[in-house]
DNA sequence: GTCCGCATGTAAGGCGTTACATGATTAA
DNA sequence: TTAATCATGTAACGCCTTACATGCGGAC
C-alpha cells in the first residue's frame, strides 16, 4: 500500500549519511541544531528508521575507531539520486511543502547545475499551480461562502506561494552567478 | 499521551459545523473543495474523528429532515473558543502553519475584532521569532558547514516567514478598516 | 564524585493513509 | 438502466510522538 518507501525522515537521513558518515547520535545531532528539525525529533523516530533504511540495503553501519558510522551503499545512493531527480509536482509542494525544500538542499550532492536549474523549472511551475488554484478558489467564493477571515487565511497561502516563486528566480540567478566561468570551464 | 485532544482536524471539523450543521458527507465535501483540504483527505479519517468529537459530547448528530446533521455542544462550542483564544506561540506556527492559519479563519465566528488583533500581535510575536532563528543559524553556519543549496532552502523559508509578517500587519488593517464606524458603533 | 554530553535504544498509543465496501437516490 | 452523486463506513498498515531506560566517558 502506497509503498513509498523510504520516508521524508529516511531520506533526510539518507542524504545526510551520504554528505558525510554519521553515528545514529550524530545525525540526531544535526536535526536538533539546525533547520532540519523539521523532519524529526528524538530518538524514537530516527533509531528505527536507521534500522529500516539498513535492512532495506540502502545504508550500512561500518565500524570506525569503535564507532558504528553509517554510510551509503550504492543502492542507497541510487535511491537518493533518483529521488532527488524526480520533478516537482503540484501535489508535491502542496502536501509537504519541507519535503520538497529538502530534496533542493540535497540537490548540490550532484554537482550539476543543470539539474538545480531543472528542479528550480519544475518547482515554479508547481508553485505556481497551487497559487492559481487558491486565487480561482477566491474568485469564485469571494461575496458570498467565504467570510472575511476566512479569505484572508487564503490569502496567507497566496502570499507564501507568492514569496516561494520569488525565492526560485533568485536561486535560478544565485545559481547561475556560481556557475560562472570557473566553474564552466571545469565541466565541459 | 499529550493529551491535545481534538486533532487540528477535529477542530476543523468543529468549525465547519458550527459555521453551519452538516452531515458527515456534507464536511468532506468542503474539504474536498476548498483549501481546507490540507486537513482531511477522504472517509478514513474524517467519519472515525467525527465518532470521537460526538463520545467527547463537543458534538450531536441531530436528526433533521431524514438527515444526520452534526452541530456543536455547548462543550464543543467552549472547546472551540477555548483553542481560538489560545495566542499563538512560535512552536505553533513552526510545527503546523496551517493549524494556526485554521485558527484565524475561524475567528471570524467571535465576531470580536479585538481578538482578532490579539491573535495577530502573537503571531507576528512567533513568526518574528522562527525568523530570527532562521537568520541566526545562517549567521552561525554561514562560510563554513553549510552548502550553496543548504543555505539557499533555509532564505526560502525565511522568505516564507517575511511573507507571513506582511501578510499579517496587511490583515491588521483588513480588519481594521472593516470595523470602521458603522460596526464600531454597533460594538461600544 | 558528580554532572553533562555521547550513544542507543524500547514501549504504548494514536492518528492518518490507502483501499475496500455498501446502499440510496437522482439525473441522463 | 446506468451512471453519478449522496452518504457512511471498516480494515490493515505504518509512522511519528512521548516517555522511559540504560551505560560509558570525560570534565570540573
Amino acid at each position: 500500500m502506497a509503498e513509498e518507501f523510504p520516508t521524508t525522515l529516511g531520506f533526510a537521513l539518507l542524504g545526510l549519511a551520504h554528505q558525510e558518515p554519521r553515528t545514529g547520535y550524530g545525525l540526531r545531532k544535526v536535526f536538533e541544531t539546525s533547520p532540519m528539525g523539521r523532519f524529526s525529533s528524538s530518538p524514537g523516530s530516527i533509531y528505527p528508521a536507521l534500522r529500516k533504511l539498513e535492512e532495506a540495503g540502502l545504508i550500512e553501519a561500518r565500524e570506525t575507531d569503535a564507532k558504528a558510522l553509517y554510510h551509503l551503499t550504492p543502492k542507497g545512493k541510487r535511491t537518493l539520486v533518483g529521488w532527488l531527480g524526480r520533478p516537482v509536482r503540484a501535489q508535491d509542494y502542496d502536501r509537504d511543502p519541507d519535503a520538497v525544500l529538502l530534496r533542493f538542499a540535497f540537490l548540490d550532492m550532484l554537482n550539476e547545475p543543470a539539474r538545480t536549474i531543472a528542479f528550480l523549472d519544475s518547482f515554479e511551475c508547481a508553485v505556481a499551480e497551487n497559487l492559481a488554484a487558491l486565487k480561482a478558489f477566491l474568485d469564485s467564493a469571494d461575496g458570498g461562502t467565504l467570510s472575511l477571515h476566512g479569505a484572508l487565511a487564503v490569502e496567507h497561502g497566496a502570499a507564501a506561494h507568492e514569496a516561494a516563486l520569488a525565492w526560485a528566480r533568485r536561486a535560478r540567478r544565485v545559481i547561475a552567478a556560481h556557475t560562472s566561468p570557473a566553474r564552466r570551464r571545469a565541466q565541459s
